[in-house]
DNA sequence: TGCGTGCGGCTTTTT
DNA sequence: GCCGCACGCA
């Protein structure tokens, strides 16, 4: 069959398989998604399955979508009667439909990390606890592990009765889950499990599925957690004993065990589907050899792993810089600096280069090296557009009108813009929808026996006429327009009209281009309520949006890089307590964070730095660094390392030496003056001759070309220099 | 009720 | 070094 030419052997054989489970482990850059999108295309065209009997389930909206476009390439049919989706988004198509089974209302609102932690402050303060023992975060966590656990709060209070600091976090979670329901919302977790209680106790709805869906396809199979897992056995296992279940992953790419990924559902997949076939994709068609075998030696560290050796047909490439810093400023110059010059001197678009960090938080001082140097980029992650205040505060405004019950929605939009209700007026409405067993802007309706000023019963008259209008308008209007309805009747528009800061204008640029968002979807579906917008936006993540744009460099934390590829990558912050990070020292998480790092050294396909600094300023004080590591396990023979000074342009020169004068830490200034005494030239030195260097002591000259000399040092090993700023003498 | 100030805690990664 | 919170004043 044409589909499967294109493959070789070991793709093809897992493309082609027929009935029973299997398990592709796929290494990195082996054309996993290649297989996935031919298999889906195959079943098709061999008529053994029809489009609406394929299930593919993958992570993110972005492979999603992009399994779904190459798809339409290999064959004809119409790919939306297809199931193609996040684990998120497939659980949604059901509950929308099902959810009335389990008690919910079919309009039910997703409730984000932001409006988690919010119910979850209130309940502390509700049940009276000191935030200083439970964190909103921790409590966030906790809830997260019990529900994927698939503990009830009853049952985890009953199991930790005699531990007061215990039963407490789980009277948090039964009030929160309490509030959720009451407000007919479900949080991220919550979309899996009411799945799993929606099929566990309507055997007709499981039995619709299993008979529906005859193949299913799972990427990132090593991601799964708990609750993912059950719902693919579920799913997977028909009643007649058979399971079409073809699973896709990696074990060296789990990198999502702290938010619940269980790494021994894909080390057990046999044990879980009997006669599992299972198939390793090891050719890697993305990096030069010397990546390679960097990723291989660096993983083989790891010991909860199949094992599998990457192996290419491409040639050797260049050496892995690995360059040591001053600091986190030197570091993004002479990042930038490198970036140029891959731009110039290889013409690298900038849109193959990517900056890879641990944490989000090192952004910032790269952005600036960029910005320095001129160089386009943009940032994957942080903070997302939907997480914008002025976008947030529309959303709340939106979810209300919808669903009435929502609680921390009016919250947010009580008072904003503002309508002089505080805290009292805030206090008497959460009162009496208590008392009446209404929600609080359900309370609203009664404002005039809510007990307050007339100045206050009036705001709050006005405030539900308008809502009330709204909620007619919703059904009469396109989207988009009744958005700007909205905007403008509540008063979002006009109190951000009077806003004239230069954060004032960009928040209305926000807005607007939430609107043509809006806008956008409305064109793009058929399904374009209200309530499908919501949905398609709680879903969608910045990583989503980051696939059309211009030649611009990438950033991004390495775990948002996973599934991507750029030709020259730069792995930054390589020190010890960064990468790897300081809360993963145990044996446990060092595993993951090792195949963190692979994740990393496998997006490059031709050229990889890696950075590291020796002082880096974090909660605003310096701190000495060492290099990570991770370093020490790369092979000697695919590095090359050196100093940042051996790139040395100005501004770097300038920089490195305002921070010797602010920290003392390069040179005193007597030293300093040194820096005046004339250049010094290839002719200076020869090869064998032997060097002092202000940091590093004494080495031996190696090799002179264009004005950089690779010195040997007795403590530092080899490093390659600038002759123009090297700060050596010879001996 | 709204706004300014000062203090403390905190950062891992995100569908 | 930033954000959120508590407190105090107009």
């Amino acid at each position: 069959m044409d589909i499967l030419n294109s493959l070789n052997d070991k793709q093809r054989e897992a493309a082609s398989h027929d009935q029973g489970p299997i398990l592709v482990i796929a290494g990195a850059g082996t054309g996993k998604t290649k297989v996935l999108t031919h298999r889906t295309a195959y079943l098709i065209e061999s008529g053994k399955a029809k489009p609406w009997e394929v299930l593919a389930i993958t992570f993110t909206n972005k492979a999603a979508n992009e399994m779904k476009d190459r798809i339409s390439n290999l064959i004809d049919y119409p790919i939306d009667r297809m199931w193609i989706g996040t684990f998120h988004s497939i659980c949604v198509r059901i509950l929308r439909r099902f959810i009335d089974r389990i008690g919910y209302d079919k309009n039910f609102i997703i409730y984000d990390d932001d409006d988690q932690k919010t119910l979850i402050k209130d309940c502390i303060k509700e049940l009276d606890l000191d935030p200083k023992y439970y964190s909103q975060s921790s409590i966030k966590e906790f809830i997260s592990n019990e529900k994927n656990r698939r503990n009830s709060p009853d049952k985890y209070i009953n199991e930790n009765y005699s531990n007061y600091i215990n039963r407490n976090k789980g009277e948090i979670y039964a009030l929160y889950e309490k509030k959720l329901k009451a407000s007919n919302a479900l949080d991220f977790d919550d979309l899996i499990i009411k799945t799993l209680e929606l099929f566990e106790k309507n055997e007709d709805v499981l039995n619709f599925y299993q008979d529906k869906f005859k193949y299913i396809l799972v990427d990132e199979y090593q991601d799964t957690n708990n609750a993912q897992y059950k719902l693919i056995i579920l799913l997977g296992r028909k009643k007649d004993g058979s399971s079409n279940v073809f699973v896709v992953g990696d074990e060296d790419q789990s990198i999502y065990g702290w938010r619940g990924a269980d790494i021994t559902n894909i080390l057990n997949f046999e044990n879980d589907f009997k006669g599992a076939k299972i198939v390793k994709l090891e050719r890697n068609y993305r990096s030069t050899a010397v990546i390679l075998n960097a990723a291989n030696q660096v993983i083989k560290n790891n010991c909860q792993r199949k094992g599998k050796k990457l192996y290419t047909e491409q040639n050797e490439g260049n050496l892995i810089r690995i360059i040591e810093t001053a600091d986190e400023r030197d570091e993004a110059f002479t990042i930038a600096a490198l970036i140029r010059r891959e731009h110039r001197e290889n013409k690298i678009d900038y849109s193959q280069i990517a900056l890879l960090y641990r944490t989000n938080a090192q952004s910032r001082a790269l952005e600036e090296g960029l910005i320095g140097e001129g160089i386009p980029y943009k940032i994957v992650g942080g903070v997302k557009f939907y997480d914008r205040k002025e976008i947030k505060d529309i959303m709340a405004y939106l979810r209300l009108i919808l669903n009435q019950k929502d609680d921390v929605s009016f919250d947010r939009i009580i008072n904003v813009p503002r309508r002089k209700l505080g805290d009292k007026a805030r206090e008497a409405i959460s009162n009496y929808a208590l008392e009446n067993g209404l929600s609080k802007f359900e309370a609203c309706f009664d404002f005039d026996k809510l007990g307050l000023q007339p100045s206050a019963a009036k705001s709050i008259e006005s405030f539900v006429s308008v809502m009330e209008m709204l909620m007619i308008k919703k059904d009469v209007m396109p989207l988009s327009q009744f958005i700007i309805n909205v905007i403008e009747d509540t008063g979002l528009k006009d109190m951000l009209l009077q806003d004239p800061s230069v954060e004032g204008r960009s928040r209305l640029e926000n807005v607007d281009e939430f609107l043509s968002a809006a806008k956008d979807f409305e064109e793009r579906y058929e399904e374009n309520s209200l309530e499908d917008f919501l949905v398609h936006i709680s879903l969608l993540s910045d990583l989503d949006k980051t696939a059309a744009s211009n030649d611009v460099v990438t950033l991004m934390t390495v775990h948002s890089a996973k599934g991507l590829e750029f030709d020259t990558v730069f792995i930054t912050g390589l020190e010890d307590g960064m990468f790897p990070s300081i809360h993963n020292d145990e044996e446990d998480n060092i595993e993951e964070e090792r195949r963190l790092f692979y994740v990393a050294i496998t997006r490059a396909k031709r050229m990889l730095y890696m950075t590291h600094a020796r002082d880096r300023i974090r909660y605003g004080s310096h701190e000495m660094r060492m290099k990570s590591r991770f370093l020490d396990e790369i092979p000697q023979e695919c590095i090359e390392e050196s100093d940042s000074l051996a790139f040395g342009n100005k501004k770097l020169q300038q920089l490195e030496h305002r921070v010797a004068r602010k920290t003392g830490f390069f040179a005193d200034p007597a030293q300093e003056k040194d820096e005046v005494k004339p250049k010094l030239k290839e002719s200076d030195f020869k090869l064998g001759d032997k060097v002092w260097h202000k940091l590093w002591g004494k080495g031996t000259v190696v090799q002179l070309k264009d004005d950089i000399i690779v010195i040997a040092f007795e403590s530092k090993g080899i490093r390659n220099l600038n002759l123009e700023y090297a700060p050596i003498e010879k001996l």
